[in-house]
RNA sequence: GGGCGAUUAGCUCAGUUGGCUAGAGCAUUUGGUUUACACCCAAAGUGUCGGGGGUUCGAGUCCCUCAUCGCCCA
């Protein structure tokens, strides 16, 4: 065995047994009680990143503990077709490798070509996850443009229009001027920028005075068809009904009166662009104006701009119109401002609001369960507070714009016909004669996303595994994508299901870098989890990025922070090692041969409570999805308690040889074997290296399915013999604190004596005696009740639980600096015992507080008498 | 403008119905190769728990308020 544990055989080996072996499919199973997971599906054309390896680690432990936990297991993988990032990437891709793009294929060759990319591409993170040791099934990996896909997509298209669910309309949308597309509200970014306020002055028509009006994007003013003012503003009432000169338009359009116009901002006066601002559509609506859309798909003017303006690009046309107004003498001042501005994520352009036709779901009647279900706790979200963004978004929805002018998705099944005006919508073409055109566009990415819980199991079929693992249980992802994809699912699982998806939902950390910025390509701060993985092992990642998340908020990585991991790893390879080199595996290591608790050693007794107490921890910690504690709470009971107090311990009776060696050897097998089973879901590829190493498996056996720990309660132990064992370490702590602080080398062997704080600890710490020598590192340690024989000149000393530890050298003492140390102790617990009194002393305090909380107290002050006591002997005898 | 969150040791963070002298890792300092591990062992130090007020026998924890930072929605 190598004395460090080297992470990529070990990993190269395990994954394709385990795969190999069929250990990670599902299969229904009346006998037991199903487990299942959707895996967030990761865009095809991504690579890993550490937000993937935060997300599907924690899957992985969730289902690898259920999984021994002897649950039926399975997690539906897959991938997300993402329509216009995937198409920009793959037009991006051919421009640059074969100079060719959508226009020049045409788009059925254009199709052809994505999914060609895809077969060759896309399965780069679908490789990557497995590196990161993910158990999904991935015979059941599904990818949301399959057959079986869109069919559900069709189904549920056609059930929602039949439903009246669904309908076509001209409405306000966000246009994105790159990908020239229409998207939905959630897909607009919002920056807040430096812009600026133009105010200007639209003219009477009746020649009689003007409006100022102020705008952040003056070229708007071309498709203005109203001018507003608050009903209830008296400096305005006399000008509504009357009309103004749109100025550069020759057009004359009315002041009107609408609550939309405030008073209190700017001029109280606004200008209506019903066509491209959110707001005024509605005003346009109320007041039945004109809609004229001044916009080219790419964001350039049209003629409805006026000639003069035509072929402008937005902004072009922006500094145009300020030019001509400013001519005109109708600009009145420009303001800087901050303002914010909804920008496409694709393009990183603004995008513009724009009326145009589109397919809309309705939303308000799917969002009543799925509201309620929350509400009622059917549904929970961890952290809880993510109720909150729920709730505000679900109780004010609005109508979801699916339509998208790209190729890359599912077609909408709607077709037209031309001669008739029909319009139809199905599963399949209409067959009737005529001649019908099928809708050109595609369908929002999400909306074939919001149907994964289900359609992955095969819906609209009806399956065996949908029968058997839907509903899931958990989901795990990132909040950022709560309106996105987490509510749309639990509205599509209750309208088409009629049941929920999943029974709850962990919200993960978001990831940044050290100075929390989030990761980005641009910003190159980006680790490639790859990288990581090859210079830390696999298991190291894991289990430092749940080490350092904070629950619920933003993780700040580095790739140091990694070592976390690993030298965990290596600390958990070593204890094993170690053991193997003491010998032969014992027989009965997986109950310890029913052994009998009076039997154990009291450090023995100790450690197996310390075990246990963490086996339950973790437990119930996975339960509430608290890794976090989990994995802090394993670590602390690996590396203290076990190796640097346990382990340490039993060196002693390990040397004995003989039965005492025996019964060593077996409860540190017995040990490890559970604390090994305890890391698996943290630590897949380490924990089953060493399960076989140390034989507790054999060949072709796995430690995915040995059982989950749980405290075996035969092993109830005592828990004054527990403390008496907490009592002795808290000594052997002390005991090398004076060694260290004489400054005597660890060499020089030094004598003990303890002054036990009474006979059933002094019977204790004799029992213990050559496990206090050796903690201790001492040539011998007498314990006794009498007080030590100070004769010889004093003794520096310390005081602890189980009494009072003396280090006796002569000459080697200053008795000035010993004398202010327990002058120091002494007014600290004067300081504690008038506290304690205080509080004792309160009548309200003990009516009030809780019994045990009052014996506490009272056990508290008495321990700080006794320790005072003395300390005042101990200074006596100094002076 | 509305909402949510954060503020605890030099750094990153624990601290679950309010109840032992507020903890851990990293970093720092000192000393070490004793039957696994230097990716190690032993020992040590550091806190006005963001400020102020309140409730309570008792507040890092609950309430109010202010400040700074971050996120989401309009």
């Amino acid at each position: 065995m190598p004395k460090a544990y080297e992470p990529s055989a070990v990993e190269d080996k395990w994954y394709p047994f385990w795969e190999g072996n069929g250990c990670f499919k599902g299969k229904p199973d009346k006998n037991k009680k199903p487990y299942s997971i959707v895996i967030p599906p990761p865009n095809v054309t991504g690579i890993l990143t550490m937000g993937h390896v935060l997300n599907n680690t924690l899957q992985d432990i969730l289902i690898r503990w259920r999984r021994m936990q002897g649950r039926e297991v399975c997690w539906f993988p897959g991938t997300d077709h993402a329509g216009i990032a995937t198409e920009s990437r793959v037009e991006k891709f051919l421009r640059e490798k074969e100079n060719t793009g959508r226009e020049e294929l045409g788009r059925e060759e254009f199709i052809r070509r994505v999914w060609q990319w895809r077969e060759e591409y896309g399965r780069t993170i679908i490789r990557q996850l497995r590196k990161l040791g993910t158990s999904c099934d991935w015979e059941k990996e599904r990818f949301t443009m399959d057959e079986g896909l869109n069919q559900a997509v069709k189904e549920v298209f056609v059930r929602l229009y039949e439903k009246g669910y669904i309908y076509r309309g001209r409405r306000m949308i966000n246009w994105c001027p790159v990908s020239k597309t229409a998207l939905s509200d959630e897909e607009v970014i919002y920056k807040e920028i430096k812009g600026r306020f133009y105010h200007f002055k639209y003219p009477m028509s009746d020649g009689n005075g003007w409006l100022e009006i102020a705008t952040t994007r003056p070229e708007t003013m071309l498709g203005d068809t109203a001018v507003a003012v608050h009903p209830n503003d008296e400096r305005y009432k006399k000008f509504i009904g009357r009309t103004v000169d749109l100025p550069l338009t020759g057009r004359k359009i009315p002041v009107i009166a609408d609550e939309h116009a405030d008073p209190e901002k700017g001029t109280g006066c606004v200008k209506i662009t019903p066509a491209h601002d959110p707001n005024d559509f509605e005003v346009g609506q109320r007041h039945k104006l004109e809609f004229i859309n001044i916009l080219n798909p790419d964001a350039s003017m049209n003629a409805k701009a006026g000639a003069e303006f035509e072929g402008l690009d937005r902004f072009a046309c922006r500094k145009k119109v300020l030019e001509k107004m400013e001519e005109a003498g109708l600009l009145v001042k420009i303001e800087e401002i901050v303002h914010s501005v909804g920008y496409s994520e694709r393009g990183d352009v603004p995008c513009e609001p724009m009326i145009s036709e589109q397919w809309f779901v309705k939303m308000q009647e799917l969002a009543k369960p799925a509201i309620e279900a929350v509400k009622e706790g059917k549904i929970k979200f961890y952290p809880e507070r993510w109720t909150k963004t729920y709730f505000h978004w679900m109780e004010n929805i609005k109508d979801w714009c699916i339509s998208r002018q790209i190729w890359w998705g599912h077609r909408i099944p709607a077709w037209y016909n031309d001669a008739s005006g029909e319009i139809y919508v199905g599963m399949e073409a209409p067959s009737a004669s005529g001649t019908w055109r099928q809708d050109e566009d595609v369908l929002d990415t999400w909306f074939s996303s919001w149907l994964w819980p289900f359609s992955i199991m095969g819906w609209p079929e009806t399956t065996d595994i949908q029968e058997y693992f839907y509903p899931t249980d958990d989901l795990v992802t990132g909040p950022d994508i709560i309106f996105f994809w987490v509510a749309r699912m639990i509205m599509a699982g209750y309208e088409f299901k009629g049941k929920l998806p999943f029974r709850n939902v962990y919200f993960t950390s978001i990831i940044r870098d050290e100075k929390g910025r989030k990761l980005s390509k641009s910003l190159g701060n980006s680790p490639d989890p790859l990288d990581v993985m090859k210079t830390y092992g696999t298991d190291a990642l894991r289990f430092s990025i749940i080490y350092i998340a904070p629950v619920g908020m933003d993780i700040f990585y580095s790739n140091d922070k990694c070592e976390i991991g690993r030298n965990f790893a290596n600390k958990l390879w070593n204890a094993c090692r170690f053991r193997m080199m003491q010998g032969e595996l014992s027989e009965g290591y997986r109950d310890l041969n029913g052994m009998d608790i009076s039997r154990l050693t009291p450090d023995e007794q100790w450690m197996i409570s310390r075990l246990d107490k963490t086996v339950d921890l973790v437990n119930s910690s996975l339960e509430e999805f608290r890794f976090h504690l989990a994995v802090h709470e394993t670590y602390e009971l690996v590396w203290s308690s076990f190796c640097d107090w346990f382990i340490e311990a039993s060196k002693i009776r390990l040397s004995m040889g003989g039965e005492e060696k025996k019964q060593a050897l077996l409860v540190l097998d017995f040990v490890l074997f559970k604390l090994l089973r305890l890391l698996h879901p943290f630590m897949p590829f380490i924990t089953e290296e060493l399960a076989h190493q140390m034989g507790f498996l054999k060949d072709g056996e796995t430690i995915m399915f040995e059982k989950y720990p749980c405290p075996l309660p035969s092993l109830k132990t005592e828990e004054g013999l527990l403390a008496l064992v907490d009592a002795k370490f808290e000594l052997v702590r002390a005991g090398r604190n004076l060694r260290s602080s004489c400054e005597i080398p660890p060499a020089r062997k030094i004598s003990y004596y303890v002054k036990a704080a009474d006979e059933k600890t002094m019977e204790f710490l004799l029992s213990e005696i050559n496990c206090l020598r050796r903690l201790l590192n001492a040539e011998s340690v007498t314990v006794s009740l009498e007080p030590i024989n100070q004769e010889k000149g004093p003794a520096p000393s310390m005081l602890v639980k189980a009494g009072t530890v003396y280090l006796p050298l002569e000459g080697i003492i200053d008795v000035k600096a010993e004398l202010e140390k327990l002058t120091k102790q002494k007014k600290e617990l004067l300081g504690w015992i008038a506290a304690s009194k205080a509080k004792l002393g309160n009548e309200k305090f003990l009516a009030k507080a809780p019994p045990n909380v009052v014996e506490e107290a009272k056990a508290h002050l008495e321990e700080m008498i006794k320790k005072l006591e003395r300390t005042e002997d101990m200074i006596k005898a100094l002076n």
